[in-house]
DNA sequence: GTTTCAATCCCCGAATTCGGGGATTTTTTT
DNA sequence: AAAAAAATCCCCGAATTCGGGGATTGAAAC
């Protein structure tokens, strides 16, 4: 059977050294490269030829994320698991849109970090619980802002989703006029209905409402 | 200790039966009910309390998607694990988007469900590890449609892009001020700079920018 | 057949925004 | 140490927006 070649940026010495020692506990692994920075991590790896990178965020010169990057756009064939200290929601959507296919923190692994590796490897994208519970989070969310927003309904005419349409393209109550050839004070009329209806009381407000609610 | 309530939602008794037994042996879980059907599922709910609630997704009259969307909606503090033995992506998507917490597969359950639901319980998404695979790669599809606006850079100091934020949420210049502790003479000046820098002429062409190429 | 509503137009006065100056202080860059 | 940029503050005058009235017409709803 192949064994599985694992590479591993992390700047700290001590714990590369230990997670080499791991992975060596297991005879279907093996240790394709160790390094303490990113610096040159696509030549590194394009000469190691891993299926697995374990990667640390927190490096000197370039941060893990940005090489993860780096490493699938050029690689896109080997797996990256995140292995770090940081749960802060930027670091971990950033690493998993970087192309991580794994997030585990650094506390708990120990033990868990060959199951991880094997599971990775199966197909999986182990994550630590709480990371996996942000990312569900975060797909709910970001479905909830992308979906169906039909359920507002401010009756707006048909006039009105005119007025309010220009008003949102950034035109003066007058250019308004002038385009839907109306008179100015008309405008006025149409204006201050929308944001009778609306529940706003200026442009700004009214703009990021249209904008926001998709009323136009 | 508090026990875990747990409800089961599935059409098949013999799988329900074996899922209660299976519950029995840990005894810090409590069955807080077991139905076949989800047609009622509000209301069996708010009368049996559980914490959490197993869903199966093929069931007779409403399919368990739904259920989690009405559920979610009338009590969104039960915890929801899909437990089913679909893995296309629609369907997983669709149970997360619409509010499960956890997506695991029938198949490989048995000894592992108690681990699951323990795991769901302190805050974690169990996922299968195919199911966690297929729910990352749509995060990196998502982001990698949703991104590619940032070639846009105006430069805007913070401070700036402070006000902007301000002008975007809809307060006028004044509460700005205040907002920011600034005077609003400061105000104007940042608002000047800052329009000046974006090319626009007026809140809303500013609010309409900012918005569209997500600045704030 | 009256009422309701959308669409059009008008006036006044107050508040806000905008453009074009200028100035000082602090921080950052060079 | 000098230059550039960021952040703060001020004034004037003009343009625009806003709130609160009102009015007319025509079409749709009751």
């Amino acid at each position: 059977m192949m064994p599985i070649r694992i590479a591993i940026f992390d700047d700290n010495n001590s714990i590369r050294d230990s997670i080499a020692m791991l992975l060596q506990t297991e005879k279907e692994f093996e240790l394709a490269g160790s390094f303490a920075h990113v610096l040159d991590c696509v030549d590194d790896l394009k000469t190691c030829k891993p299926d697995i990178v374990l990667m640390d965020i927190e490096m000197p010169g370039m941060n893990g994320i940005e090489a993860v990057r780096l490493i699938k756009q050029a690689l896109p064939d080997i797996q990256i698991l995140m292995q770090t200290v940081f749960e802060d929601d930027d670091r971990v959507f950033d690493s998993i849109c970087a192309g991580a296919s794994g997030y585990i923190l650094k506390n708990q692994l120990n033990s868990r970090l060959i199951h991880f590796i094997k599971e990775l490897k199966l197909g999986g994208s182990p994550m630590s619980p709480s990371i996996a519970r942000k990312v569900l989070t975060k797909m709910q969310e970001i479905s909830a802002v992308l979906k169906p927003e039909a359920d507002n309904d401010y009756k707006l005419s048909s006039r009105e989703k005119d007025v309010l349409t220009c008003i949102v393209n950034g035109l003066s109550h007058k250019m308004i006029a002038d385009e839907l050839n109306i008179s100015y004070e008309t405008v006025r009329s149409h204006v201050k209905k929308i944001y009778e209806k609306l529940h706003v009381v200026s442009i700004s407000q009214a703009v990021f409402k249209a904008l926001k609610e998709k009323l136009v």
